[in-house]
RNA sequence: GGGAGAAUACCAGAGUGGCCAAAUGGGGCAGACUGUAAAUCUGCUGACGUACGUCUUCGGUGGUUCGAAUCCAUCUUCUCCCA
């Protein structure tokens, strides 16, 4: 894979290893994700195209979200995180130690470690308390990185995650801790949580500054346009978000001019394509009052249209935003493009 | 020709004397969605006012009643059954 190119992430779940890996499967998730040059580094320190033996890595989480968007049926102890199927009600245990091995059997290139992601709001003893307990499964977690191998005849990297909430002195800690492990890349989780972007944007300021810069920074789980395009100017390199699919599924579409809701009336007799300059070939070939009307009639296909139009148009502003690094001129470019990702049409 | 039933807001459809500006669903209008339990969720949808509220609505007309979408009479239209 040339280096700095996006990368969209496939599933490749094997229907063989669904029993293996039992019900964790259903919680690693496939990602989508955005690089800029800093993945130059990751191509050094193993090459993303050598390193995974696909064109595309794969990145699976370690289900440290959920149990974060699981509280209310789930328990946390030292140990792990112990929770209920919402399916059939099943009792299941998230360690450090089984998260490792699932990624394993499903063979990521980019593992994540088991962490937990308190909410945005937490109070500072909460949060510091939390952190010391993702810090002692951080360690767990490269303790079986390096017990075991890769399954699969490809490398495989584990990624930390640096948390904290909204305190600079903890996000500082964690930053600093995360790095004893010598990581092929580091992670700031714990975003986009429930606090305000400013928040966010600072504690990336405070990680960014004390994360090596020749190694991916990747902040997990954001975000919006504008979101991405702060986080680059403040050093960070990989995102995964689902707000092109899930937005794109509830009628929201990221275009050059502006944010569109494809429901909206005032798209009733638009028969301009969905996105002039769009890159995907449902931008040309769609008109935006076609679209609306197989949103308002419920049909599969509105849903489908807008996430490949969405996911790129992410990856177009990831690729937009390479080139304007390379020539210098992102700073400009980027105060540009975030009036008009504001925009709403 | 005879008999039965029905007419409710944009649509469908509850309500059958006061708690009804009128359930519910659809449609319409808008909003939300950030490491995916999410093709989802929320609000508004007679008029005027931010709001307490006020006014005009339940096929037409006329009654009964303190009070009617609800009861009575009549007209109109529609549906069904029998000839």
């Amino acid at each position: 894979m040339p280096v700095g190119t996006a990368a969209t992430v496939k599933g490749v779940f094997h229907r063989d290893l669904v029993s293996e890996v039992n019900a964790q499967i259903i919680l690693a998730n496939t990602y989508h994700l955005y690089l800029r040059p800093g993945m130059d580094t990751l191509t050094r320190a193993g090459g993303v195209h050598r390193f995974c033996g696909w064109d595309r890595p794969m990145l699976t989480d370690s289900g440290g979200f959920q149990v974060f968007s699981l509280s209310g049926v789930r328990k946390l102890s030292e140990e792990g995180c112990k929770f209920s199927s919402h399916i059939d009600g099943s009792k299941h245990l998230f360690t450090p130690e089984n998260v490792i091995d699932t990624q394993r059997v499903i063979g990521a290139d980019i593992m994540m470690a088991f962490d937990e992601c308190p909410p945005g709001d937490a109070p500072y003893d909460y949060a510091a308390k939390s952190l010391g307990l993702t810090h002692r499964w951080l360690g767990r977690c490269f303790e079986q990185f390096a017990k075991t191998s890769p399954m699969w005849g490809h490398r495989q990297s584990l990624f930390p995650i640096v948390q904290g909430c909204a305190y600079e002195e903890l996000r500082e800690r964690s930053a600093q801790f995360v790095q004893q492990f010598d990581a092929d890349g580091y992670a700031i989780g714990g975003l986009a949580v429930g606090e305000p972007a400013e928040v966010m944007y600072r504690m990336i300021e405070v990680v960014n500054a004390i994360l090596p810069t020749g190694k991916p920074r990747y902040l997990m789980g954001v975000g919006t346009p504008v979101n991405l395009l702060e986080a680059i100017e403040r050093g960070v390199d990989m995102f995964d978000c689902v707000m092109p699919t899930r937005n794109g599924r509830n009628g929201m579409l990221f275009t050059s001019e502006g944010v569109i809701n494809i429901r909206n009336k005032k798209w009733e007799n638009d028969f301009s394509p969905i996105d002039p300059q769009g890159t995907a070939f449902v931008d040309k070939v769609y008109t935006k009052a076609y679209l609306r009307h197989l949103a308002i009639s419920g049909e599969m296909m509105a849903a489908q249209i807008a996430s490949m139009h969405n996911i790129a148009f992410y990856t177009r502003l990831m690729a937009q935003a390479r080139e304007k690094i390379i020539d210098g001129s992102f700073a400009e470019w980027k105060k540009e493009m975030v009036a008009k990702l504001l925009t709403k049409l």
